[in-house]
DNA sequence: CGACCTTCTTGAACACGTTCAACTCATGCC
DNA sequence: GGCATGAGTTGAACGTGTTCAAGAAGGTCG
């Protein structure tokens, strides 16, 4: 037997972590974050439980590779409908229900997993480091909402939106992990409003009379705004 | 001796809860919380570990009651402020620098304890039912900033005010938590600012012009207000 | 006094996340 | 083949939050 390996098949190493991930996402999706333990997880991937964390050296970091699917497939699901519309408006909107969409069958479990998002220290905060490429690619996706959009925005104004935009959504979610309501139609609301509501900004962003206006606003959200550089 | 006690002295076992109380607050201070175990605050309150979990069922009630220090101690520190002040900006101002103060010497624990605010089921969530009384005590504070100041408010936005202030304030915190500014200069700008836009706009909100358009927005205001009824 | 109940207290035990020294195994080199 | 290196794997062990059956302490009634 040929041992060699296309140098593009994974290797043992890789497939057993694919497995150990794969595992664990379903036990998260059927028991839940807390109820899933790591004695489980290495028990469904047929692997010990030190192996476990010789992939994944914490339950945290499960939770990480979680947060990595559910953008992917956000951008997945937000690409198509972004293709169907020209207007910021319904772009936004387009973008935001995707996202709403895609991590609805998490309701539950997201709750869990976004506890640790407002403890600074933690890697699954979304301004932390060790989340700066999911933020990132977060903030790409609004780009994309921008660039393809038929609205005019100042130059200045759209270097900051698409940040704006993704703490916008992070907002959002913090909302829904709290909205107990039927079909989360509060948050459905929520976000038909303040799309309008910031869509109609930006075009008054444009209005000459309220430039001076639009650039100490601007100037403000550029100092407060939180990262790495503090 | 008569055993006999005076009917408003601690009985033994209160005086037991409170010395475990009061050793945990100082151990969160000292060394923060994840890190301060319920071994170590049963062994400096002198009681078994499982003594400890009679008064407190779980570390997070011990939290719970640090979350009421902390609100006292704001009512006390913003009380004599707002005592000099007449003006709702100032008024604002002066609860909200108030609580900044307050929060202060906690800020690098503070984190850990609002981790687990984000969680719905967890009761440290302000909007758990089982944090529902310090949560009426927070909006009856702004209930007072409103009620001692000189600025007329229409009545059915003063019906809603107090509790969107209070949730305004819970956002100043959890952008404070994250603030790793010197002197937490940027949430103090951040306060000063959102005080004045904020003040601006209960006033715009008295003119008879815009009306129609303050209802519809505390319509929705309402609508989207999460609690325990959702 | 003795029986009884409530309040208080204990320490062992459990399951958890995490660590680690030791082991196996595949691979490359002589 | 022999052997060295490093990736992959193991299970015991640690400290944690939490539970619980059992008992001690203290008061009350007959």
């Amino acid at each position: 037997m040929a041992a060699e390996q296309p140098p593009n098949e994974p290797s043992k190493g890789e497939r057993t972590k694919q497995r150990i991930l794969d595992c664990a996402l379903e036990l998260f999706r059927e028991h839940g974050y807390d109820a899933t333990t790591m004695r489980m997880v290495a028990d469904a991937a047929e692997v010990s439980l030190g192996n476990a964390y010789y992939y994944f050296a914490s339950k945290d970091l499960l939770l990480q590779a979680f947060y990595r699917e559910v953008h992917d497939a956000h951008v997945v699901a937000a690409t198509p409908r972004l293709a169907k519309q020209r207007a910021l408006r319904d772009r936004l909107l387009a973008v935001m229900l995707a996202k709403l969409d895609v991590i609805e069958p998490y309701h539950q479990f997201s709750a869990l997993m976004f506890r640790t998002a407002a403890d600074p220290e933690s890697p699954m905060n979304p301004f932390h480091p060790a989340s700066a490429d999911i933020a990132k690619e977060g903030e790409a996706l609004f780009a994309e909402v921008l660039a393809g959009s038929s609205t005019k925005v100042p130059k200045d104004l759209a270097a900051e939106l698409p940040h704006l935009l993704w703490t916008y959504s992070m907002g959002v979610v913090l909302y829904w992990i709290h909205d107990r309501s039927r079909g989360r139609s509060k948050t459905k609301r929520l976000i038909e409003r303040t799309v309008e509501l910031i869509t109609t900004s930006i075009k008054l962003a444009s209005n000459p009379l309220l430039r001076p206006f639009q650039k100490q606003v601007l100037q403000l959200v550029r100092e407060l705004r939180l990262d790495a550089t503090d």
